[in-house]
DNA sequence: ACTACAATAGACCAGTCGGTCTGTTTTATT
DNA sequence: AATAAAACAGACCGACTGGTCTATTGTAGT
């Protein structure tokens, strides 16, 4: 399993679909620049949307391992969450950065129980998880409701970041983030409300 | 011009793209739906990207006089603000929301130069303009920084509400705005330095 | 009624798409 | 060396794409 000729399909499929796309990326091209017959493709991953999912997948385990790795250091859970604003303000500032790639999923897939759809959703969650993990630690109060703004700041950032490309939406971001949890601190904010991401993510889109 | 099959044929191809994505979208459909010719389209637009085009340059300028509209009858200009994340809640709660175009539209053509994104790009002009004049009108500091804060902020709750498709991301979006705003009052936030009273008279325009 | 234009249906095009099938060669295991 | 599995190149498929062309019909304008 995990053949090499398979990680090399991934990781061209991924690169591939983050700058041109998936619908407008072909699967000829993928095997093309991968140096793959199409058989290996279809052998290891069965159809074109099975490949993105695992590229998702994929990229997903790898970004949110990265934001961990490069909070771990940090001991405050209160200064990793700033942290991972970061982290992001570094990858907007590589010139390879072209835009959040699950961003791109749920838009070119626009049916909620598509596969592709069902993947970038799960990465959200586990972003939001991520940020939820830490607001607990850091003993915020409200902690899902918490966690789900500043996922909803980061992903204000990543679409801001795909237009301008530079660290500044990353930063931004940040301030803001600080105001938030600064708040929460003290005048225990957000009022009591029910968590917005976490429980509508795990099913469908609600009202279909 | 503006013929009668040719804002038949806008509407129609809004609706498609909005619900079913732009490169998913053939056009024979839009034509069955719209029951007009090949040649009209053809005649009127000129291609499928040019239409698309037609369609967020429409929408954009729907949705800005929008906008403008509901917050129209308030008179701070502080409130009016807020008020356009209330208006986002009430976009949030339609059915028939189904994200927001403009991410749709640079996530399906990642082409910075294609005229598509071009015109995608322009809504966020548009919208950040809109804030920045507000800002401006609310007597507060550093107006453009704020703005593009703010319309971060809409980005991000525009983000969120194509997942979960409740007025809920637009709420939090204003409660995390009104601090914002509220900072900005009070201590002349956003700036890159702790406040100092004779820096915050100079309100020097921010490096960008 | 004559003209000019708009819009019609639908055949048609070349190209691309995702996906299948075949027969051969490479690679790894024992 | 023998064998089984994996990867190979590439022909091939039907479906569909955006776009063109033609010949006909409907709709004003003077």
């Amino acid at each position: 399993m995990a053949s090499l000729k398979s990680k090399k399909l991934l990781a061209c499929a991924r690169r591939l679909f983050e700058t041109e796309g998936f619908h407008t990326t072909g699967i000829d091209r993928i095997l093309e620049e991968a140096g793959v017959a199409k058989m290996t493709l279809y052998n290891n991953f069965g159809s074109k949307d099975q490949l993105i999912v695992a590229v998702l997948d994929d990229a997903s385990q790898d970004m949110i391992n990265q934001l961990k790795a490069a909070t771990a250091a940090i001991q405050d859970p209160y200064e990793q969450i700033l942290g991972i604003f970061d982290e992001l303000a570094t990858w907007y500032a590589d010139p390879r950065f072209s835009g959040c790639m699950f961003q791109a999923a749920v838009a070119e897939f626009p049916d909620p129980d598509s596969d592709p759809a069902k993947a970038a959703r799960a990465h959200l969650l586990r972003l939001t998880d991520l940020f939820q993990g830490l607001c607990t630690r850091a003993e915020l109060p409200n902690a899902p409701t918490l966690a789900s703004m500043l996922a909803m700041l980061a992903s204000g950032a990543n679409c801001t970041a795909r237009q301008v490309r530079t660290r500044a939406p990353a930063d931004q971001a940040r301030q803001i983030a600080e105001l938030v949890l600064e708040r929460a601190c003290s005048q225990g904010f957000p009022g009591k409300r029910p968590p917005v991401i976490a429980e509508s993510l795990t099913n469908g889109v609600p009202g279909e």
